[in-house]
DNA sequence: AAGCTGCTTAAGGAGTTCTTCAGAAGCATG
DNA sequence: CATGCTTCTGAAGAACTCCTTAAGCAGCTT
């Protein structure tokens, strides 16, 4: 799924960008309405492209919204260099922040780096570093070694790898990970992490804790 | 002769077929009315692929219609494990089966295996380290020495072997493998899995559970 | 330092899977 | 079409996995 959804109400600028991607092969529809946008369906497309100055301020609402369905990437524009809005888009689950104006290309590098990500459904590997991720086989490899998992640890890294770099809100993962049976307790998603820093070896410290917020995936020099 | 015929009236269905042999380097031609295939000459194509599941239940005829002329290898595809049509396809001369939905890759396996030794009828094979599957006449031996299974149990492992390494959901081996006229139920998988581990000797530890999800097929030391 | 938030450990229990067994359904044979 | 055989199914209980909960400690924030 390679489509690519821009969500910006300035007209001219969203034309630039809208021929920058396009002329790159990309398949980019453009929504200049906030309100409309909280009314897509995210998984329609493999990548969101969100501005957060909308008017009515609807930017970190498009954003939660997202966040409710879907873990398709979402590269966030803004027209000043807030470091407030910056740091609660990226708690939020932004994955990634280019303060506006940007040059072209550096855009450009940035979806296509996120595009070229692997895709939730059709990838059946996934990598970091050293983390070794068989969706097929449901396997994990911690530096070429063979680790057990559990159906709930092997469910929060693949979603932590994916989205790696990203913040990810602790209730979203209790809500997707673990048994929708029971009203999930945050406690207990304390215990699976836990359990998976141990099994990730040298890697359990790239589970980072955002404090307040939940957890972030990265590597040592990021 | 490498020239492949895709009888099949979903046309989103056949359009993935179509790329994905296409893309291997195939030369594939596509009918989607029974009634062309049936004034087809069979002996144009060094392959058929065809859909049971016509429209007037065309399919069997079109395969009775080939086979009065030509002894094509015939790939028969249908949307229902319905064994009374498998059965009886198969005695009409069928040379391979696959119930959909398919996994891509196998399909595609399954016909560069056609086409690269047209007269395998007898010959097809699968092999997983000591436990060899003889598909033609759905004989399995095990280090050499022929075992006795079911249909149910057959099946079962020729998907094993087939998927070897991947996880396999529970659910989706139910749908497949038990009476489709029945509502399947998982504990009756439950003892298929556990008469082929005794049947299959020191091999019954191939088939891995993997908890919450279903099984996998593996060897020793993977 | 106080008050949260998050981490770790250990134990209980809910849910999943395995095995056995009996009965139903399908199939071939006479 | 009745009979006997094979195969499949479903129920029951045992065995097992691992998810959850609780409790105390550690760390961060103010």
């Amino acid at each position: 799924m390679s489509r690519v959804l821009l969500v910006e109400d300035d007209e001219k600028l969203a034309e630039q960008v809208l021929g920058q991607l396009r002329g790159a092969g990309l398949d980019v529809d453009w929504v200049a309405d906030g309100l409309e946008a909280l009314t897509t369906d995210p998984s329609k497309y493999g990548l969101w492209i969100l501005d957060l100055m909308l008017p009515n301020a609807y930017g970190l609402d498009i954003l939660k919204h997202v966040r409710e369905s879907s873990d398709v990437p979402v590269l966030l524009l803004s027209a000043q260099n807030d470091t407030k809005i910056k740091v609660r888009a990226l708690e939020l689950g932004g994955d990634d922040y280019m303060t506006k104006p940007f040059w072209p290309d550096e855009l450009l590098a940035r979806v296509q780096a996120r595009l070229r990500r692997p895709d939730a459904v059709h990838e059946d590997r996934l990598e970091y570093e050293g983390v070794v991720l068989d969706l097929a086989a449901r396997q994990l490899l911690v530096d070429g070694a063979l680790v057990e998992t559990t159906r709930v640890e092997f469910d929060l890294l693949a979603l932590f790898v994916r989205r790696h770099g990203a913040a990810i809100e602790r209730q979203w993962l209790v809500d997707r990970v673990l048994d929708p049976n029971r009203d999930g307790n945050e406690r207990t998603l304390d215990v699976h992490i836990s359990r998976l820093r141990k099994k990730l070896g040298p890697y359990g410290k790239c589970i980072v804790t955002v404090w307040g917020v939940g957890y972030r995936f990265e590597g040592e020099g990021a």
